[in-house]
DNA sequence: GCCCAGGAGTGCA
DNA sequence: TGCACTCATGGG
């Protein structure tokens, strides 16, 4: 099954190297998407944006094609940041993805004080080692694995997927999640959810906003790392220190669009722009 | 060899 | 509460 959309607020390129997602490799003319047990060919042609998979609604969904990305745009240039505007600008074909709780809680703990090829590359072993072997147009690619499967690995073999330090984070959190379940995070709102994970080994205020964010579409939220720091500093001429205060300030500045800026000006600054 | 990466846990004042 | 230290690992 395949569907198209306008490709001005759908570019395969922002939404996939923009940071938000690791399970994703260039393919044909546009890339090779996997998420959580499915995947799908995503390329453009500039003018429309074709997704081929085999569940269009899965995929819909995900890449969040219910949502008018146009008026997140204009809204993003009226802030008068200069950053903001040349970054949403540069980056309108960007979308927030609607991930699979699981599969983004565990990767962003990955995520922690490293960078995004390795991380790519750990989370590429860690479903090789454990997800499920299937082929989709002809390509082979694994399933992430199930919570049971995480737990029942352990921690060496986090630690031979190349997690480093992680290793203990990931099969605590699993097992914890194996025992408990994770239903009693829906429908909460985003300081509620937040609190709740908390309380994961491994998962700090950062990763936390970024689970909220894009596993659980908090688009409140706004993750601050050595990156977001730098861009308060640098262009909003800021002097907190503690990234509490720093997400605080700008949730409090973004609001309900915070996810959303963030995204473009992370983007934007990782770039360059 | 050093510094950095989508940071977080721990110990100590 | 705040702060320094430490934690694997690969790339530049």
């Amino acid at each position: 099954m395949k569907f198209d959309f306008n490709a001005e607020y759908f570019n395969p390129e922002h939404v996939l190297e923009c940071g938000q997602i690791f399970r994703f490799k260039p393919f044909k003319q546009g890339y090779f998407v996997c998420s959580a047990d499915k995947a799908c060919y995503v390329h453009s042609d500039g003018v429309k944006t074709v997704v081929e998979s085999e569940d269009s609604d899965y995929f819909y969904n995900y890449f969040d094609l219910a949502r008018d990305y146009s008026q997140i745009v204009n809204r993003a240039k009226e802030r008068g940041v200069p950053l903001l505007t040349r970054s949403s600008e540069a980056y309108k074909g960007l979308r927030l993805l609607n991930q699979n709780h699981e599969e983004t809680l565990y990767s962003f703990i990955i995520s922690q004080n490293n960078n995004i090829p390795r991380i790519k590359g750990i989370i590429s072993r860690i479903c090789g080692g454990l997800g499920e072997k299937r082929e989709f147009l002809g390509e082979q690619y694994c399933t992430f694995p199930s919570t049971p499967e995480l737990a029942a690995a352990g921690s060496g073999f986090f630690r031979s997927a190349g997690c480093g330090y992680r290793d203990v984070f990931l099969a605590e959190t699993s097992a914890k999640i194996a025992a408990e379940g994770i239903s009693h995070l829906e429908n909460l709102n985003t300081p509620q959810l937040k609190a709740e994970l908390l309380k994961y080994k491994g998962i700090g205020g950062k990763v936390a906003d970024c689970i909220a964010l894009f596993g659980f579409g908090k688009r409140d939220s706004f993750p601050v790392d050595t990156w977001s720091e730098k861009i308060y500093k640098e262009d909003f001429d800021g002097t907190l220190k503690d990234r509490t205060k720093i997400t605080e300030y700008f949730q409090s500045l973004f609001g309900e669009d915070s996810g959303y800026f963030q995204q473009y000006l992370f983007y934007g600054k990782r770039s360059n722009l």
